[in-house]
DNA sequence: AGCACGCCGACT
DNA sequence: GTCGGCGTGCTC
């Protein structure tokens, strides 16, 4: 007797094998059940999603054999395969690519014996429980948030200020489904991994009253075994609370039954490659599918209504599409717009605009900043100046013959970096040393255009140079950007310096606006936030406020500190609403107006977008594919063709990339199941066009669903 | 994507 | 004579 399943392997994105393959076992196997079968010349690893009646099409000699199967590992649930399908069909990729990158690359390596092996040596539960933690006082406005996310049936948006204490409410609301249910498990997700150590020993502290190894992280920085080892903690349902990154959202959780999304607004949460996924929208996706799966579950709608999976979305500046869905109704709004212990009316930092038109020509920094800065160092404060630009000068410049520093593989400019006196592209990573003399006309005078941090950093050093601190001691400047701390553990030990009090002055990028609790920072500066205000990107507003938001966060953490601090942002265009709205630290104020914007647009959260990327060696030929392309999916008549439109074939704004051309075609509709219709009937004749011959140059294409930008 | 096979140039 | 360059094609 012999068996034969569908089972689903790291099939290519864009192949004729794009859908589960059929094998035959000698046992009966059932779906979710991971297996080692034969594909082509190697043994992979794969999922059974189905069992069938028989071979069906395929010839009956051709289905080979199943291998071995990973005993001791549970099926995965049927709602986890339902959430892969529903992210492979909506992202347009195979299930193969979805369904195995949501695995433990480690998993995929192991043989059955040695992955035998790695499970009987199991992890240190002792079943030891311990007393419950100590806990801080809830503020009202928690005490109002965490009552009203309790009372909620759908996903809510905590809506909180930097320091209003949004990460006590997550805690709070993991700790009640937590004891509700022995089984139930949380997911808390978040950025980036730099901004985990902090919350992990936060989650393990509260949670450690649970038993050892109840609390696990689950991101890309960890080592293949501590992956695995998380992985099949949070499966087993060993773990309770798993602290992640965006792929935390594919992983197995059978007792999933509160998600948290802490800084909902931010673009990591956009896979940007392979399969582009957004983990915020299939976090919400993901517990409806869970919720419906216990209410099927309990039996009679309604009898046992209490059982759900919720979703907690948190952000002092929340994306559009979470803003619009509050307007809307669909998730329920909860505000704590103050920090905690700051007296009421006290709304953080106050935001001083400064006209750089009216200062003089060509000053980095304004008078009055520098004199506002002056006076922290005086105080023993600090002060954090940001420019989202690393490096000494974006451009270095030949004014005799107009020489520029543009890389030989890109369409950008090269960085020139004082430090180490090279040419590096930011893109590519192609880098050398600055060259003696212009390459063009040997004019030995090269100009620095423009500023980075490193310029920043020199500069303010410089203009400062005079001043001491309270002691008596010279000013310290620090910097801290990816250049900085390039080496593990360095940004740990420049965050502690700061901390200590060990620099008066820090420059940086965006990287030090992240998460990082500056007590002593009672000024924070925007040096330079204008390019993104008329930039081309529908989001860039959107982007250059949560930024500025964030900034103004670092300072003044500390409650009686709030009142007195500032945040200076140095602008040509002081009028702009955009700057209006953060002065008042109106944040709905500023989304309205940009909702008006996209609706009037028809841009995403009205709008749906998505995009046909194409590259190739040659500008021409990856616009030729898109066109091409465009052409096909007219003359297939393809369904829900007519409720999309599809825009003319561009350049990307960085057109060219390590010597790869770039071209992208904008889709658009007002309905997304039409654009979703389209599209996978698209593939298809995609898949077709990219063997013509004229198109075997081509490098790849890909479709991105809900892009972050066009 | 891997991983073959396959058909042309410089080495022991 | 072979080692190896990466073009082409297949994977139940």
């Amino acid at each position: 007797m012999s068996f034969w399943l569908d089972i689903v392997v790291a099939t290519p994105a864009h192949s004729s094998v794009a859908g589960p393959l059929t094998y035959e076992s000698e046992s009966a196997l059932s779906p979710g059940q991971l297996v080692r079968v034969p594909l082509g010349r190697r043994e992979v690893l794969g999922v059974v999603w189905a069992v069938r009646a028989d071979a069906g099409t395929l010839a009956q000699d051709k289905a080979k054999t199943v291998r071995g199967v990973l005993e001791g590992i549970a099926e995965l649930s049927a709602s986890w395969r339902a959430l892969i399908g529903f992210a492979a069909g909506y992202y347009q990729r195979s299930l193969g690519e979805v369904a195995l990158a949501a695995l433990p690359p480690q998993l995929r390596e192991l043989d059955t014996l040695q992955l035998a092996r790695r499970l009987k040596r199991k992890s240190g539960d002792d079943g030891q429980t311990g007393p419950a933690p100590e806990r801080p006082m809830l503020s009202q406005e928690q005490e109002a948030a965490l009552q009203g996310f309790a009372g909620a049936d759908k996903p809510a948006l905590l809506f909180g200020a930097t320091g209003s204490g949004k990460t006590e409410v997550y805690l709070r609301a993991a700790e009640e489904v937590l004891q509700a249910d022995a089984q139930a498990q949380v997911l808390v997700m978040v950025p980036e991994i730099n901004l985990t150590p902090q919350l992990q020993q936060r989650l393990q502290d509260r949670f450690a009253h649970l038993g050892a190894g109840r609390v696990v992280a689950l991101h890309s920085g960890l080592s293949p075994a501590q992956r695995l080892k998380s992985w099949l903690a949070a499966h087993s349902g060993q773990a309770r609370v798993v602290l992640g990154t965006r792929m935390a959202v594919l992983a197995s959780l059978p007792g999933l039954r509160l998600i948290v999304v802490d800084e909902e607004h931010d673009p990591s949460y956009k896979q940007q490659e392979g399969a582009r996924y957004s983990a915020r929208d299939l976090a919400i996706y993901r517990a409806r599918l869970e919720s419906q799966r216990l209410a099927a579950q309990a039996g009679a709608p309604g009898a046992a209504g209490e059982r759900s999976c919720r979703v907690l979305l948190g952000s002092a500046t929340p994306s559009m599409e979470s803003w619009q869905a509050c307007l809307s109704g669909r998730y329920l709004r909860l505000d704590m717009r103050r920090r905690i212990g700051a007296a009421a009316g006290d709304s953080g930092p106050e935001v001083k605009l400064v006209d750089m038109g009216q200062q003089p020509r060509g000053a980095v920094l304004a008078p009055p900043l520098l004199q506002a800065m002056a006076e922290r160092v005086g105080r023993g404060e600090q002060s954090l100046i940001f420019l989202n630009r690393r490096g000494y000068a974006p451009v270095l410049a030949c004014h005799d013959c107009g020489w520029k520093s543009q890389c030989p593989h890109c369409s950008a400019h090269r960085v020139f970096h004082k430090l180490d006196r090279s040419l590096r592209c930011h893109h590519c990573g192609y880098a050398d040393p600055v060259p003696r003399g212009c390459p063009d006309c040997g004019n030995v005078d090269l100009a620095p255009v423009g500023r980075g941090t490193e310029k920043l950093e020199e500069h303010v050093q410089l203009l400062l140079s005079d001043l001491r601190r309270p002691d008596g001691s010279p000013l310290k400047v620090g910097r801290i950007d990816a250049d900085s701390t390039r080496g593990k553990g360095e940004l740990q030990a420049q965050l502690d310096q700061v901390h200590e009090g060990q620099v008066d002055v820090l420059v940086g990028t965006q990287m030090i606006t992240k998460g990082h609790d500056f007590r002593n920072i009672t000024l924070v500066a925007a040096v330079n936030p204008d390019g993104s205000l008329f930039s081309s990107d529908f989001r860039a507003p959107e982007r250059l406020f949560a930024l500025l938001m964030q900034a103004a966060g670092r300072a003044g953490r500390k409650a009686e500190q709030g009142s007195r601090s500032q945040m200076w942002v140095q602008t040509f265009h002081p009028r702009h609403p955009l700057f209006a709205a953060l002065q008042r630290g109106d944040y709905p104020g500023f989304a309205d107006t940009e909702l008006q914007e996209r609706q009037a647009a028809g841009l995403p959260p009205f709008g749906h977008i998505a995009l046909l990327r194409a590259d190739a060696r040659s500008q021409e030929l990856a616009q030729d594919f898109l066109r091409a392309a465009a052409q096909a999916a007219l003359e297939a008549g393809l369904p829900g063709g007519e409720r999309v439109s599809l825009y003319p074939a561009v350049p990307l704004t960085l057109q060219r990339v390590a010597d790869v051309e770039r071209a992208q075609m904008l889709l658009e509709s007002t309905s997304r199941p039409a654009l979703q219709q389209f599209m996978a009937a698209w593939q298809p004749v995609l898949t077709e066009l990219r063997r013509q011959s004229a198109f075997k140059p081509l490098i790849r294409w890909a479709l991105d669903v809900d892009p972050l930008s066009i």
